[in-house]
DNA sequence: CCTCACGACTAAACCGGTACAGAAGCCGGA
DNA sequence: TCCGGCTTCTGTACCGGTTTAGTCGTGAGG
């Protein structure tokens, strides 16, 4: 292969200055249709394309959006959601010429010297603020940096970045619902990890629920990891009032409390009704089927890739709001077993059989 | 915040010239220590990082490596692989001044385009090549962009890229030779997608296994999903003479099977023996816990980053041969229903002897 | 004492684009 | 015919680094 073709090649086979071959390729007016064809020609009969280095340098942009994943490596492997949002972010990049980058990182102190490090190089352009933490020190830092971005759910610090969010606490309450609907009355929660706002979100959604409904809320904390699902489903059912239903803040910790159920001998959901959250891929192809909260990352990922370049295009971005999260019935989750509620309760017919 | 600061805002702190502080953070010889001393503290003092935009123009290298991920965008969430991957090919990145670029796409068109462009931009400085396909295309097309490459797993056409192997048929035959041990003479294969080498590998060395034993393979095909690996499941639990254990060419699979087995009213292990492949986070957290060949994404990931970066930085790298797969025994494998077992069986897995 | 090699440093060209001032060509109107 | 005023296009100065040729002392060798 001979060497990459550039500007000044294709404006010289046009016969045409550099300047304008630049102008042509970004579209500017004041050039003849004529020569705007043949500059086009000598461009790919040349293969050439603008190297977006060069180009960054005077304009000052990077085409390039940033993902910084703070994640333990141990166990990012079973989290649904990422892969699934950067396709959503990629659907989108693809036709825009520009691309994403990533960083998987192990603890908040690279997490926040990635960003600088992003930011002090002029390696993107804006980044994606995904997994908010409370008095999440990324807000401020990215204000500082003056790097644009989008968050995945909205901060709970001042913030002047676009906002993408769905309303989960419908879908959680819509479980809850259910559930109190099919007779139960213990219903336990097994929270996420804490320190993420979508982890006491989601908490405090299922408890306000279940008041709601005149229930009172049973929370046992995890941290969205199988190993955390596990272990509280042993501590709940290791309960003197064992809960009849258990509503997981993921599908990963449900997968695992199903396992830890079964191993101890419950049928479910005869005798456990389980519910999961973020609706993967996985959740329907289990036994029973995991009834559960949609989410789609993807269209997370496109949402927040078109909000983020049109911030940074045009300098300002509304809030999107995409669709409620919809609760998806599944076999996982049946009546009580009649024995643990000795108080009336509408005789609901069991069925005999599976 | 103030401008970002520039190698000349540097020069000027110090005292010196432009040319003598790129010398400096270069490490080039020729500069006496104390004058170094003082440009490392103007640096510093400044927040000052080289812009690897203005860098890449003259040393013709974009301090970035790339990864592109053809992958449907519906099944990506299940894929435990290649986030771990990331996270390993990020922890040697994150010193070395490198980020990595990440794309995914939907199918084989838009992948090639992906890296003409990659290279046509000088976006990257090398890429990873993973899930190698039959007569990959991207073989021959990477040669001729003349961007370096490392390949997971060695390739069906000629390639001088280095290649990060690992051997899975140990770990393969380990299984198929536990499962004869146990009794079983019945033994299945779900395969993976077998226009990708690991799906056909796999798939071979399982049947090469079994017949090394003295046993028929049965193989039915999958594509690495879930939903391929429950519909073979059905497949194979239709079949008049069942197979009493069925060794799956992945764990999603695997999980996938084990719940339609289990909806089939069949006891795991007691009534089928089901392994997975590739040792995911998941698998220890089934019921029963799913035996599974070890694979470590990470470490492949660790491994194919530092052999892309000796590629690029001296023009020349090994082959890196990582440790065998080694089977992992768990309660998801026991012997076949009414074996006639002449010596000590029990119920649950036993550590293989390795 | 002069020359020369060498270490430390500077100046300017260059990488591949963009931006902007201004030149050239063309047209219509006075 | 001359003069604006467009439109179209050129030339050149950047952007922020790297690289190379060359300058300037300084100390050793002849």
């Amino acid at each position: 292969m001979s060497k990459k073709p550039t500007i000044s090649d294709v404006a010289h086979e046009a016969g045409v200055s550099k300047g304008l071959v630049s102008f042509v390729v970004n579209g500017r007016p004041g050039v003849s249709a004529a020569t705007r064809e043949r500059v086009l020609a000598a461009a790919a009969e040349l293969g050439w394309r603008p190297n977006p280095n060069a180009r960054s340098l005077t304009t000052r942009s990077a085409y390039a959006l940033g993902l910084v994943v703070l994640r333990d490596p141990e166990i990012i492997g079973s989290d649904p959601f990422f892969p699934a949002f950067i396709s959503g972010v990629e659907s989108v990049l693809s036709d825009r010429g520009r691309v994403m980058l990533l960083s998987v990182v192990p603890d908040e102190e690279r997490e926040l010297d990635t960003y600088r490090k992003l930011a002090a190089e002029s390696r993107v352009d804006g980044v994606f603020v995904t997994d908010l933490r409370h008095r999440d020190p990324r807000i401020a830092l990215l204000a500082e940096l003056a790097l644009p971005a989008v968050t995945l759910g909205h901060a709970d610090v001042p913030s002047d970045f676009p906002v993408i969010d769905r309303d989960y606490g419908k879908g959680i309450a819509a479980v809850v619902s259910r559930l109190r609907e099919l007779g139960h009355t213990r219903i336990a929660h097994v929270a996420g990890d804490e320190r993420m706002l979508h982890g006491t979100h989601r908490r405090d959604q299922f408890t306000e629920a279940v008041r709601a409904s005149g229930g009172t809320p049973i929370v046992v904390s995890g941290d969205f990891s199988p190993d955390s699902g596990a272990q509280a489903t042993h501590a709940l059912l290791g309960m003197a009032e064992k809960p009849t239903a258990i509503v997981f803040a993921n599908d990963p910790m449900a997968m695992a409390g199903m396992a830890v159920a079964q191993e101890l001998g419950l049928r479910l959901p005869d005798d456990l009704s389980i519910t999961g959250m973020d609706g993967s891929e996985m959740s329907r192809y289990l036994f029973p089927p995991l009834a559960t909260v949609g989410n789609d990352p993807a269209e997370w990922g496109r949402a927040a890739a078109l909000s983020l370049l049109a911030l940074i295009e045009t300098g300002a971005s509304d809030d999107v709001t995409l669709p409620d999260a919809e609760f998806i019935p599944r076999g996982s989750i049946a009546p009580p077993p009649q024995a643990a509620q000795p108080s009336s309760e509408r005789p609901t017919a069991q069925p005999s059989s599976r």
